[in-house]
RNA sequence: GCUGAUGUGGUGGAACGGCAGACACCGGGGACUUAAAAUCCCCUGCCGCGAGGCGUGCGGGUUCGAGUCCCGCCAUCAGCACCA
């Protein structure tokens, strides 16, 4: 007799599971590289007071869903976890209840990991990295020196984002649309000293890596957006009277014969150069300072009402005319993207046209084929007007010819463009990594010795930033003076610290030989683990951190540091998870939802289904209490099979197919990260399983092993109760039979005129030919064209007869 | 404005150009219970008593056959926003 099951008890079960997988390091990677290597990642969590809500873990029940099957399929899995740990937000708390940062850090961490731990995840723990940590960031200021020394950081006085509450300089990326990304609050421009990384340097390689990784188009769609390269011409316009040219970029330089004005940016330096032969300096000042009050966001709010001046005094000299042409200033054009100066062609540009028809300038057609009289032509056509550019139809072609001129001249040559711009590498904070480097009054700007890192954090009491925009370092005399590696003499520190961004830019490196304290991961290791197979993470990484990332291993690869060019082979991005009102969750809605209230409720394993049964992975969802409920139902009807468990193989065809089918199924879309038809198919195996008598031993087993990578305590729990001392994950991932899948008869759908009007039992195997000619006889199939002349007959093999009728 | 995605029952969602609505949730009915919960069984797109008809945002088209492909709209979401 078989003794009682007794309930399925998750709070019981999981705890137990969790600790002998801690117990027997269940989850580390092999230190050996003889099998096949699968190195899976998750973006690594920022620790925030808040702890996990049910969002963050869709992305790491996937990857671990997927490496769970890895490791079944025998290969040695790298799938780490790590703290990506410096931050705004812990700062600010550190602020404002007066403890240190790395306290809050080292409590928030622990609150994560147990959070992670409790859904039964199958990280390596014994790898966790944390960017806080002096033996990583130790690393990052390496890498940071590589580049400096390579000539990849520079400093630059230039207007900045700066938010003045949180007293930071901020990036374009960081302050997109005028607000802060931290605060929200409004963003204002600020001169300022400023180190950059020349991340544009990489932009031509950040765009042909792309061709040699997987990742979906969308993703790499909206990289190529972001970086933005445009082909096109720099042209010389001499500034009439003087010696002096101004540069401007164009994509169309075939256009030149329609420029009848040019524009600068208000901020453009020629203008202070030459402000004695302007004559209405006032108005232009005046117009400066209007434009200097806006925010980057007030100037794009203005799409269609132009405005700008008129430089009087200064008129630019056509260098393929001759012709003199007026210039106006406009905050229209940036002085951030190309030059700071653009040539109008009204014509064919509507910005310009707007502007021409507000300003009285004449509108020179050069390409036929629109009306210019009512908006700008940006078509394609015949050039006139256009002196020896007249009759080319070819784009290419006249711009090949336009720049040929221009070369000629002396006046031009083809360029590029980028929109992406250099990578502005400071933060005037404490909770990050200090720069190391070093101003030293005769030397200059000199890199902190290898040797001497990691550069540490000084203790400090007061973490608030100075009202001067410094950081809190510059308070700190004996973290600033010191002495200059190269000369020896009086020196003072930088006191600005690294944005976030830099420790994430490198870490699926470390996760390869965290412990390392020579190098920053041994070579071997790197060549083993490296690339990445699968980065999983959120669509709003998919521009910043991973470009970023992406930057940094190419140029460790240039510099020899790593063997292969790109970091990630394969990047997929999971949706997000919404609150139940369909809003996004966060804790001023009051809409979040705790996992450790879903995990007492209905158990961690329920949890993890229904985050992968609730949706199209990759698509937004609103969350459901009621419908997580019925993933628990499901995993209640598994437990309870136990009770039909039978020793034997198989014994009923029509189940033995649903379970192939199901293996089949199971197998295919995990891999296409397709979670919610891989969980539909189980439940209807389990369900046509409850409808048996008896189920057999071989049945019950192959359930557990597809799905123990979603249920994985309960899978092993039951595989114990079964009678197994090995636990389920080192099972192989079962096969499925072919054989198996094939029925004898099948049901198909009789069409007439591609309506359904019946439903015939034919079989399985009878072909396209035979089929056609012998069904029509069919009485079923008579009944249903009685009367009707059959014109054709269309048989799809499976699934349906067409017959078409008159 | 540009780019991308999405649009299917009361809800979340399935569906190599081939039986629309798999699998769930909700709801309804029944069984078991003193009762409730849990569990099990049945029903559940809309209209219609029925035969049947209508149905995948809207309008066209291709096809024997369209949720799926093509053209033109509309709506929602996300990203970028005067990029010369």
């Amino acid at each position: 007799m078989t003794t009682p099951i007794p309930a399925y008890n998750p709070a019981e079960i999981e705890p137990k599971w969790q600790r002998i997988w801690a117990e027997t390091h269940a989850f580390e990677a092999e230190a050996s590289h003889a099998k096949p290597k699968f190195y899976g990642l998750i973006e690594f969590p920022y620790p925030s007071g808040a702890g996990l809500h049910v969002g963050h873990p869709r992305s790491n029940t996937a990857m671990d869903i997927i490496c769970r099957k890895r490791r079944m399929q025998g290969y040695n899995v790298l799938f780490p976890i790590g703290w990506d740990a410096f931050g705004l937000p812990t700062e600010n708390y550190a602020i404002k209840h007066h403890v240190h940062p790395a306290k809050v850090t080292r409590e928030n961490i622990d609150h994560f990991r147990r959070q992670l731990q409790m859904l039964g995840f199958s990280f390596d723990y014994s790898r966790e990295v944390d960017t806080t940590d002096p033996n990583y960031f130790k690393w990052t200021q390496w890498i940071f020196l590589k580049l400096f020394e390579h000539g990849l950081v520079f400093r630059d006085k230039t207007l900045v984002n700066y938010c003045p509450s949180c007293k930071v300089v901020l990036s374009n990326e960081d302050s997109q649309g005028g607000k802060c990304d931290v605060c929200h609050g409004d963003v204002v421009q600020l001169p300022k000293d400023v180190w950059y990384l020349r991340i544009t340097a990489y932009a031509d390689r950040l765009l042909e890596g792309l061709k040699t990784v997987d990742y979906p188009e969308n993703i790499a769609m909206q990289q190529v957006n972001w970086i933005g390269k445009s082909q096109g011409a720099f042209v010389q316009f001499p500034l009439a009277g003087t010696e002096e040219k101004i540069e401007i970029y164009t994509t169309r330089p075939d256009t030149l014969f329609g420029v009848t004005f040019m524009v600068m940016a208000p901020e453009h330096p020629l203008i202070d150069k030459y402000a004695g032969r302007i004559a209405n300096m006032a108005e232009v000042k005046a117009y400066r300072e209007e434009c200097a009050k806006k925010t980057e966001f007030e100037r794009t709010q203005l799409v269609k009402d132009k405005t700008g001046v008129r430089l009087e005094g200064l008129t630019a000299v056509n260098p393929l005319t001759g012709k003199e042409v007026p210039i106006y200033l406009s905050d229209y054009v940036m002085m951030g993207y190309g030059t700071g100066a653009i040539m109008a062609v009204p014509a064919h540009d509507q910005r310009d046209w707007e502007f021409a028809k507000k300003f009285g300038i004449e509108i020179i057609e050069v390409i036929q084929g629109g009306d210019i009289t009512k908006e700008a032509y940006t078509g394609d056509g015949p050039m006139v007007n256009s002196g020896f550019l007249n009759g080319y139809t070819n784009k290419k072609d006249s711009i090949a010819r336009a720049v040929e001129e221009v070369e000629k001249l002396g006046l031009g040559r083809a360029g590029v463009q980028y929109k992406m711009k250099d990578w502005a590498f400071n933060r005037q904070r404490y909770w990050g990594e200090p720069i190391p480097l070093i101003h030293c009054p005769k030397c200059g700007v000199v890199a902190v010795p290898y040797e001497e890192l990691p550069l540490r954090l000084p203790e400090v009491e007061d973490f608030e930033p100075g009202q001067d925009g410094k950081s809190p370092l510059a308070r700190i005399p004996s973290f600033v003076h010191c002495k200059c590696p190269k000369c020896g003499g009086d020196a003072e520190r930088e006191t600005d610290t690294m944005p976030q961004w830099a420790g994430s830019s490198w870490y699926f490196l470390r996760y390869v030989d965290p412990h390392n304290d020579k190098v920053f991961a041994d070579r071997g290791e790197l060549d083993y683990w490296m690339p990445v197979d699968w980065y999983n993470g959120g669509m709003e990484h998919v521009t910043r951190h991973l470009l970023y990332s992406r930057f940094w291993h190419q140029f460790l690869y240039d510099i020899g540091e790593v063997s292969c060019p790109e970091p990630y082979a394969k990047r997929t991005a999971q949706g997000m998870i919404l609150a139940e009102d369909g809003e996004k969750m966060s804790k001023s809605r009051g809409n979040v939802i705790n996992p450790d209230d879903v995990v007492a409720e209905i158990g961690a394993d329920a949890f993890r289904c229904y985050e992968m049964f609730m949706g199209a992975f990759d698509q937004a969802i609103p969350w459901s209490v009621t419908g997580s409920k019925g993933c628990r139902k499901f995993l209640d009807r598994v437990w309870r099979l136990q009770e039909k468990v039978v020793a034997g193989d198989s014994f009923s065809p029509a189940l033995n197919a649903v379970l192939n089918e199901t293996v089949k199924k199971v197998s295919e879309d995990i891999e296409k990260m397709k979670f919610n038809t891989a969980i539909a198919q189980m439940m209807t195996l389990v369900n046509e399983m409850s409808a048996q008598p008896t189920v057999t031993v071989k049945e019950m087993e192959t359930l557990l092993l597809i799905l123990s990578p979603v249920a994985p305590h309960l899978c092993e729990e039951i595989w114990q109760r079964l009678g197994h001392a090995e636990p389920i994950h080192h099972q192989p991932w079962p096969a499925w039979d072919e054989a198996a899948l094939q029925k004898a008869e099948v049901e198909i759908a009789v069409q007439v005129n591609g309506k359904v009007r019946g439903r015939i039992m034919i079989p399985a195997d009878l072909t396209k030919e035979t089929a056609e000619q012998e069904l029509p006889a069919n009485p079923d199939v008579q009944r249903i064209t009685a009367g009707k002349t059959i014109v054709k007959v269309i048989f799809v093999p499976g699934r349906l007869l067409n017959i078409v009728v008159k």
